[in-house]
This record gives structure tokens, C-alpha cells and sequence, in this order.
RNA sequence: GGACCUUUAGCUCAGUUGGUUAGAGCGUUUCCUUGACAUGGAAAAGGUCACUGGUUCGAGUCCAGUAAGGUCCA
């Protein structure tokens, strides 16, 4: 076997195992018989425009960690891929390469603009992917999928059609968000709140009957008061008594009076009381107008140019400079009273970063299926959310759930399946058009006649093909190509990771389609629009289990930078995944940011915690490198073997304390994973293997490996603390563990890590049982004072300025017992220590000495010690000493705390006064000795 | 306006049913190129656990309130 190198490189261990995974199939996802269980996960698609952000490196390295885990506990493990066709984000950015060109989509017609688009994913789609790969996921890459392939959209299109048919689609002319840059509807998911410092102007308008009287109020919007129609007040303010239903005219715009009309819904202590009514611009006015039966009068162009309708002077003009002009317009007729500075909040379109206009228009509404068996779904348990508090927010947003604005004025996406018959007015289209076949064909085909049909133009809401994503990627709705995916292996998924960003665009959505899909197949109305008005039956418990998408939701954190901004790319804050996977290496990178994130909350990136993820990789590499180079391998070839090759009649101590550690460390790693705690689950690992087995069992290995009595079984035992611990770390650090693990000769043959299972902590147990072998747990503790012993000797050296000595001698005083534990691992203490030697006396005079657990010792240095600083010292841990005792006795002194404290609680204090007494006396004792 | 989260060492954070002298990594100081590892080792300094009250024998931990910061929904 070729020796493990001196220094870890992690780019040819990543590049050459990720090759051999893929070559031997090992991460393909398997629909097992009885007996096996299945793991499944389905990937968040990116966006297909994406690059590699470091919120995918840890949403991705999560699943990983746990799809890796599922194959090591005997699973059968499917993680589906796939990307996302993304409508808005991904027609932006090719429209935004056209506009380099100073081209438009118009220029090229929808079918040569669609060509660009699939030629431009053809080119860039792939990459995400590929960078995930570079990340080590182990993804079933042969099930690949896109939200736009042939079976996904057909998907997609089942889904209109069957909730169209059954009545749960409609189309509507209502107040939507509007992006004016994309000129598409938008669902309110895709607004964003942004609180903006503006101007709020205080307008008046005079009476028509009592010229000279005006009232006023106040608008962050002078430029759609040409679409003004009503000024309304509350109709109890007394203020305005008198008022109702007389007129006044328009300060701009073209000339018009307007009534004063009472509403109760108008609040009287905003402002003077009074509202302008502009109902095609604000959705508040358009219910208000629509109870009043008030006109609603569109002033803007879909671009957010002003029209017509604003009158001469504005017409034409863009909305943000409209708002200045009609501004100018009002103070030059003395209509403007006052402008103040005004903070308020304004919706942003998520995509164009621009205000959102509402805007009345037709759309496709849906009515959102299964809403209360999505609530019970969450509630009682059924899926489970961690951390647990995101359900109630997704609890709450269900309560108070709107319909859903699906249709887009896209042309990247799915274009609804929807048909007019030739000469229908879209504008004024009704309930009973659209139950009517004959004027309205929805279907996946088209109609047999398309001559005399015209398609709907909109395409549907990116999420409103993503919902389908847990099923779909598996075969659904066909059913030949679902029995070949395994969706009824494979479905329920068991856990999605996930960012709470999206826990209304997406997960919410999912759950309610996957409650409405996942039921046994209910054949469609064959014929005509459907469209009945009858609800289905309440799920029942049983169907919702079996329906529901996945199992588990896992949160993450959002990443945020060291100032604590989000990452974003207009900000430039992010660091590039790639560069720091060249830097560290993707173990390091994943171990790094597994160890910074906490569950449930944002994390704040830090390079040096991915410089440390690096640092363990080299740590791990060269323990394994010691193991190697200490002795002849042994029969490595299954867990049995090893423990096989143990002497449990030549255990000391410390073989004892590290097999406790490892069974500790064990079970720790199992409860993190059921809780999903995985940084805890890290750290634990770290601690492990760096102090208990590096720091302490490797460096008494050294004398024990030069002890040929000891030696077999102390390689037996590093073998043994290596394999186990490979596995455990495989998940988060697949690469480097999958090196070293074929290095090392762990396992069968030819196989890999992945083929082995994870012992958990009894099963451990038992195999080492099976074998001789138990652990002392007296022994497990006199480690401990072991461990206390050499390091307070160590830095009785430190504080003589003798750490690098090695060839200083120590003498101890010791009770028989304490001196038997010492003088039994006397070769190991000294080397550990740094001393020429350790020997027990009666009584030392003059020399500078430390308390331990295990007696006192004794530096030999009493000619040239400084006495002064000696005496200082201990008085100062007299000091301290003394303190706690102080606090110790109190507490025992409370005949409360006596009567009513546990008894192992009283024990303890006991113990600990009595300790903390003796040490006091001992000190004491050294003190006068000084002189 | 409503809901949720955060506040612990210079920095970033752990701290799992309340129980010895509150931990880690990084940074800082001193020392060490000793044959696994300087991507390392040893030692050390550094905290009135945001504040105020309460419950309790006992509170970083539970409860109430206050303050500051953040997120989401209106």
C-alpha cells in the first residue's frame, strides 16, 4: 500500500474519488424491496441563470450530509437534481444580453426570442450543476430534471387543466402588483417592502358650489390625481358634516368634478381626514370605488409612462418625473399646500428592484386546494419543521391566504393551455365562457380545429410549476415513467432543506399540491370544462400521510457577511464557493461552514472557520499518517476483525478512556442527526478527535507503541478509533474520509466507504462485547486525573520558564493509591510532561510545587528558585482557594439547600468542600515551607 | 400595528429537561522546527452571561417587563 503523503492536497484526493463515485454508479437511488427503507430528497432547483452562492454550498452540503448518512445507516438513498426555468430572472437576463444589442424580445417575435432563451440555457444551464459536483453532492445525476423538460411541462399542464376543470381556476380583472420594467403581473409573494424616504404634498380641492372653500388632503402620489374620482371622507366626522355628496373639481388632469363621498372605512386620524379616491391605483380606492360604484380612470401606460388620461401636460411623461411636474403643476394653481418630508413603505418588485404598480388587469387567479389539510399537515405533526417555531408562521400565512395571481405576461415559461374560440372578447369574458367548451378549450392537446382558436398568450408563475416538484421529478403524471422513477418507493419524500425565504413561495405550496395530487388517481371530467361547484371530502388522516411531499423541513440559516448584510451579488460581498474550494479544498469548505451553522439561525460568514475546516482535513490526514507509519497493518477488513486483534487483558487506562470517548462520541453524533443539529454534531467530532484522540491517546500511544507487549493492541485500538471515526465524518467530509479510508484498508476491497454501515453506540457495544472487551469506567476516570496531572505539571515548567526543557526532574508526594496510578503510566507521564524523571518522596523542602488531583509535585529547582515570586503565587491561588470554599460552605450551610438539593447534588458539594480543603491545606503547608 | 429571533471572552458563536470554578474557534501574550501534523504543540491572559424584577435551596438556563439590534407579515 502506498504511503499517505506528508501534506494534504485536497484537489487530486477530490477530483479522483468524485470520478470513481460516478463510474461505479454508487450514488444512483435504487427503489429497494421490503425490508429496505427508502431516504429521499429532492433538491431546491437553482435557478437555471444561477452560479454557485455560498446559501447553495450549505443548503447542498445539508443534504448531502444527510443523504450520505442514509446510505451509511442502510437506506436506500435518492437525492433527484435539478434546476429551475426561473420565468422572470432568466428572460431578464437574455433580454438584458439583447439590450447590449439594443434589441428587444419584440424584435425577434415570441418563437426566435424562446429559441435565444433555450440556446442561452443550453450554454449556461449546466453550470450550477457542475459546481455542485465540484461540492461532492451526490446527486442521482442520470435523473436530472428542468422544469421546462417535455415530461415536467406536461406536468405542469395536467395540473391547469384539472384544477381548471375543477372550478379552482378563473380568470378575473382585479388590482394586481405590476412590475413596469418587466410589464408583468406579479403574485404578492414577489413584492418587497421597502421603507423609502419620500414627500408627502398636501393638495386641496376648491368646492364647486362654495368656491373658495377647499379640502385637503395628503398624497405621496400627485401624479394620479387625473385619476381621481372621488374625495371621501368618514361619514361621522364632523369635520366634513355638511359635505357629503357635494362636488369638488381636480386641481390637474382634465377638468373634472368630483363628489365627496362618505366611507367608513376612511381613517379619520390620517391626515385631514379626507382621501382622494383613485381607484385604479391603489387597491384600498378600488374596493372603496367599487362599493360607491365610482369609474376607475388607468392614468399610467403598462411601461409606467403617463397616458392620456392625465391630461396634456402629463401625458408622456415617465411616473417618477409625473410626480415632480404634477407637483410644479399644483403650486403654479396654488392647489399645493404643503410638502413634507414623509417615510413610508413602498412594494418593490423582487426581480427589477423597481415600485411596484398596482394596476387593475385580467389575470388567472387559483384558488389554493387542501388549505386545511395543509394546516392539520403541520399541526399535528405530520410534517415536522425544524426549528419548530417556522410553523407558525406558515400557519399564519395560511389563515390569512389570498388566491393566487398564476399568470405572468411572459413568454419563458409555461404557456397556459388555455384557447378562445376566434372573436371572443377576452375583455369581458364570464364564469359561464369559461364553463362553455365552446368558447373556451382548455386542454393539454389544443383544440382539434386550431384555426378557429387563439392561445391564451400569459404563461404561468415559475412557482406555480416548482409546487409539483417532489412528484413530478418522479414520473407523475404519467404512469409508466412513474413506475420506472420508483415514485411509489420513493414518495413521501423524507426531508427538504430549505431557506424560510421561500417557506410561502414554495414549501407551503408544495404541501397543498401534494395533498391534492398524491391521491390515488381521480379520473378528470372526460368532457367540456368541468368546473362543478361541489368541494371534495376532507382528507383523512391516513391519505394525508400518504400524500404530504416530505416528512421534514430543515431551515437554514441565512448566510450573511461580517458586517451582517445578506450575500448578494450587487453588493459584492459574497466570496466565490469555487475560489474557496481551490484555497481549502471542499471538505474543508464544507466542514467550515457546517461548524458556523447553528441550526435555526442567520450565520455570519467567516473565512478563517473554513481555514479551520482545512486545518482538521490536515489534522485528520496526518493522524491517519501516524497510524500508518507506526506499525504493519493489521486485518483492517470489517469492524469484527479489528476489534479481533484487541488484548483486553493489556488495556490501560487510556485505551479504556478513548473507547468511552468514542462510544460517547457515537451516540452524540446519532442524536444530531435525529434533531438535525449538525453543527453541534461537528463540533463534536472536533473535539473528539482532536483532544481526546490527538492530543492524549496518540501522544501515550508513543510510548505504548514502544512497548512491544503494549504495542499490537494499541495500533488495534487507533484502528479502531480511525474507522469508526471515518465514518462518522464521511458525511460531512466525504472526500478526504474516502481517501484515507482505502488508504488505511478499512472495509472490503474495492468497495467504498458508503458500501460499509455506521455502528451505532449499541451495536458497537455488542461487537466489542462479542470480542472481551468492556469499558472500566474507574479507569475512564483516573484518565482524567492523568490528564490534570501532566497538565498542571506542564505548567509549573511554563511558569520557570522551563517549557522546552526536557531534562528537568519532578518529584511527587503522593497517597499510596494516587502514587500507584502515577507510577503505572510513569513512561507515558514523562515523556508527556517533559521530564527526565518522576519519583516519589517523602518530603521536598524549598521547591517551587502545584496541587494536583493526584499529589504534589515538585519542580527541582530549590537553589534557584525565586522564592519572592514563588510566595506570591500561591498566595494568589490561596486567594482563589479560599473563595470558593467560602461559596462552597455557604451553600451547604443553608439548611434549605441541605433539606431540599438532591442527594447526588449534596454529595458533589461535599466532595468538593472536601477537596477544595484539603488543596487549601496543602498549599498552606507550601507556603510555610518557603520560609 | 402584529409575530418571531438575537443580546455570553477583543471578534464570531456553543452552552440539550435549572446543579462543581460558564466553554470552543479565531485573535492576543510567552515558549517550542521534539521523527503524524508549524495547516502543528505547550502554557497563559481575557466574561458582574444586555438591564430590572420574579419563581427556586440554587438561574446564563424558567417567568414578566425594559432597552438595543435584526427578520417576516400587515
Amino acid at each position: 500500500m502506498a504511503e499517505i503523503s506528508k501534506s494534504y492536497e485536497p484537489r487530486d484526493v477530490e477530483k479522483k474519488w468524485y470520478g470513481a463515485w460516478l463510474e461505479a454508479g454508487a450514488f444512483a437511488g435504487n427503489a429497494k424491496g421490503e425490508g429496505v427503507e427508502p431516504y429521499t430528497i429532492v433538491i431546491p432547483p437553482p435557478n437555471v441563470t444561477g452560479v454557485l452562492t455560498m446559501g447553495h454550498v450549505l443548503n447542498n452540503t445539508l443534504q448531502d450530509i444527510l443523504i450520505r448518512r442514509a446510505r451509511l445507516e442502510g437506506f436506500s438513498a435518492l437525492w433527484v437534481p435539478g434546476t429551475d426555468h426561473a420565468g422572470i430572472a432568466t428572460q431578464t437576463v437574455v433580454e438584458r444580453e439583447l439590450r447590449k444589442q439594443k434589441q428587444t424580445r419584440h424584435d425577434f417575435g415570441r418563437e426566435k426570442f424562446l429559441e435565444k432563451v433555450w440556446a442561452w440555457r443550453q450554454e449556461k444551464g449546466g453550470i450550477i450543476l457542475e459546481q455542485l459536483r465540484r461540492l461532492g453532492a451526490s446527486c442521482d445525476w442520470d435523473r436530472t430534471q428542468f422544469t421546462m423538460d417535455p415530461h415536467y411541462s406536461r406536468a405542469v399542464l395536467t395540473v391547469f387543466v384539472d384544477l381548471f376543470r375543477k372550478g379552482n381556476i378563473y380568470r378575473g380583472k382585479r388590482m394586481v402588483n405590476w412590475c413596469p420594467v418587466s410589464q408583468t403581473a406579479l403574485s404578492d409573494e414577489e413584492v418587497i417592502m421597502k421603507p423609502v424616504n419620500g414627500t408627502i404634498y398636501r393638495v386641496r380641492y376648491e368646492r364647486v358650489d362654495v368656491p373658495g372653500q377647499f379640502v385637503e388632503v395628503k398624497t405621496t402620489r400627485p401624479e394620479t390625481i387625473p385619476g381621481d374620482v372621488a374625495i371621501a371622507v368618514h361619514p361621522d366626522d364632523p369635520r366634513y358634516a355638511g359635505w357629503i355628496g357635494k362636488k369638488v373639481r381636480r386641481p390637474i388632469g382634465p377638468a373634472a368634478e368630483i363628489p365627496i363621498i362618505a366611507d367608513a372605512s376612511v381613517d379619520r386620524e390620517f391626515g385631514t381626514g379626507a382621501l382622494k379616491i383613485t381607484p385604479a391605483h391603489d387597491k384600498v380606492d378600488f374596493e372603496i370605488g367599487q362599493r360607491h360604484g365610482l369609474p376607475a380612470v388607468d392614468v399610467l401606460h403598462a411601461n409606467g409612462v403617463l397616458n392620456e388620461l392625465a391630461g396634456p401636460e402629463l401625458a408622456g411623461v415617465e411616473r417618477f418625473a409625473g410626480r415632480k411636474k404634477a407637483a410644479e403643476l399644483l403650486r403654479e394653481r396654488g392647489a399645493l399646500v404643503a410638502e413634507e418630508a414623509y417615510a413610508n413603505n413602498v412594494g418593490y418588485s423582487e426581480r427589477a428592484d423597481v415600485p411596484i404598480e398596482p394596476r387593475l388587469t385580467w389575470q388567472w387567479w387559483l384558488r389554493y386546494p387542501r388549505i386545511e389539510e395543509a394546516k392539520a399537515a403541520v399541526r399535528d405533526g405530520h410534517i415536522r419543521f425544524h426549528p419548530e417555531r417556522w410553523s407558525k408562521v406558515y400557519l399564519h400565512w395560511l389563515e390569512n391566504i389570498q388566491d393566487w395571481c398564476i399568470s405572468r405576461q411572459l413568454w419563458w415559461g409555461h404557456r397556459i393551455p388555455v384557447w378562445y374560440r376566434k372573436g371572443l372578447d377576452k375583455e369581458k369574458l364570464s364564469e359561464a365562457d369559461l364553463a362553455d367548451p365552446a368558447q373556451v378549450h382548455v386542454s393539454l392537446e389544443g383544440p382539434a380545429d386550431p384555426e378557429n382558436w387563439v392561445q391564451e398568450d400569459d404563461v404561468l408563475d415559475t412557482w406555480a410549476s416548482s409546487w409539483l416538484w417532489p412528484f413530478a421529478t418522479l414520473g407523475w403524471p404519467d404512469a409508466a415513467a412513474m413506475e420506472r422513477a420508483g415514485l411509489k418507493y420513493f414518495y413521501p419524500t423524507t426531508t427538504l432543506v430549505t431557506g424560510p425565504d421561500i417557506i410561502f413561495f414554495w414549501v407551503a405550496r408544495m404541501i397543498m399540491a401534494g395533498l391534492e395530487f398524491m391521491g390515488p388517481a381521480e379520473p378528470l371530467p372526460a368532457r367540456g370544462n368541468g368546473r362543478p361547484a361541489t368541494v371534495a371530502p376532507r382528507l383523512t388522516e391516513s391519505e394525508l400521510k400518504a400524500r404530504i411531499p416530505f416528512r421534514h423541513v430543515y431551515f437554514t440559516g441565512i448566510i450573511r457577511d461580517q458586517q451582517g448584510r445578506k450575500m448578494s451579488k450587487s453588493l459584492g460581498n459574497s466570496p466565490d464557493p469555487l475560489d474557496l474550494i481551490d484555497k481549502y479544498g471542499a471538505d474543508g469548505l464544507r466542514f467550515g461552514i457546517i461548524s458556523i451553522a447553528p441550526q435555526g439561525q442567520d450565520i455570519r460568514f467567516q473565512e478563517d472557520r473554513i481555514e479551520g475546516g482545512k486545518n482538521f482535513c490536515n489534522k485528520l490526514w496526518n493522524a491517519c499518517r501516524f497510524r500508518q507509519m507506526s506499525g504493519e497493518a493489521g486485518d483492517n477488513s470489517a469492524l469484527a476483525a479489528i476489534v479481533a486483534r484487541l488484548e483486553a487483558s493489556k488495556f490501560d487506562a487510556d485505551d479504556h478512556a478513548i473507547l468511552d470517548r468514542l462510544l460517547a462520541t457515537t451516540r452524540e453524533v446519532a442524536r444530531c442527526f435525529r434533531e438535525f443539529e449538525f453543527s453541534a454534531a461537528v463540533q463534536g467530532l472536533y473535539g473528539f478527535f482532536w483532544n481526546d484522540f490527538c492530543d492524549w491517546y496518540v501522544e501515550v500511544s508513543k510510548s505504548k507503541l514502544q512497548d512491544p507487549a503494549t504495542k499490537a493492541n494499541c495500533l488495534a485500538i487507533q484502528d479502531l478509533v480511525l474507522r469508526q471515526t471515518l465514518l462518522l465524518l464521511h458525511p460531512f467530509i466525504p472526500f478526504i474520509t474516502e481517501e484515507l479510508w482505502q488508504q488505511l484498508g478499512y472495509g472490503a476491497a474495492g468497495r467504498f466507504v458508503e458500501d460499509a454501515r455506521v455502528e451505532d453506540e449499541e451495536e458497537l457495544v455488542d461487537v466489542l462485547q462479542a470480542g472481551g472487551v468492556g469499558v472500566d469506567t474507574a479507569a475512564v476516570a483516573s484518565v482524567e486525573k492523568l490528564k490534570a496531572f501532566v497538565s498542571q505539571a506542564r505548567a509549573l515548567k511554563a511558569e520557570h520558564n522551563l517549557a522546552s526543557r526536557r531534562d528537568v526532574k519532578l518529584f511527587v508526594i503522593a497517597a499510596e493509591g494516587d502514587w500507584n496510578v502515577l507510577a503505572g503510566n510513569l513512561a507515558k507521564l514523562t515523556r508527556m510532561i517533559g521530564a527526565a524523571e518522576l519519583t516519589r518522596r517523602d518530603s521536598v523542602e524549598g521547591a517551587p510545587a502545584v496541587v494536583t488531583p493526584l499529589g504534589t509535585v515538585y519542580l527541582d529547582l530549590a537553589s534557584t528558585v525565586d522564592a519572592g515570586a514563588e510566595r506570591i503565587r500561591l498566595t494568589r491561588e490561596i486567594e482563589q482557594i479560599t473563595k470558593h470554599i467560602a461559596g462552597t460552605e455557604t451553600r451547604l450551610a443553608n439548611p434549605a439547600f441541605v433539606s431540599k438539593a438532591p442527594p447526588a447534588v449534596l454529595e458533589g458539594a461535599r466532595k468538593q468542600l472536601a477537596d477544595q480543603q484539603a488543596k487549601k491545606a496543602e498549599l498552606e503547608r507550601l507556603l510555610k515551607a518557603l520560609g
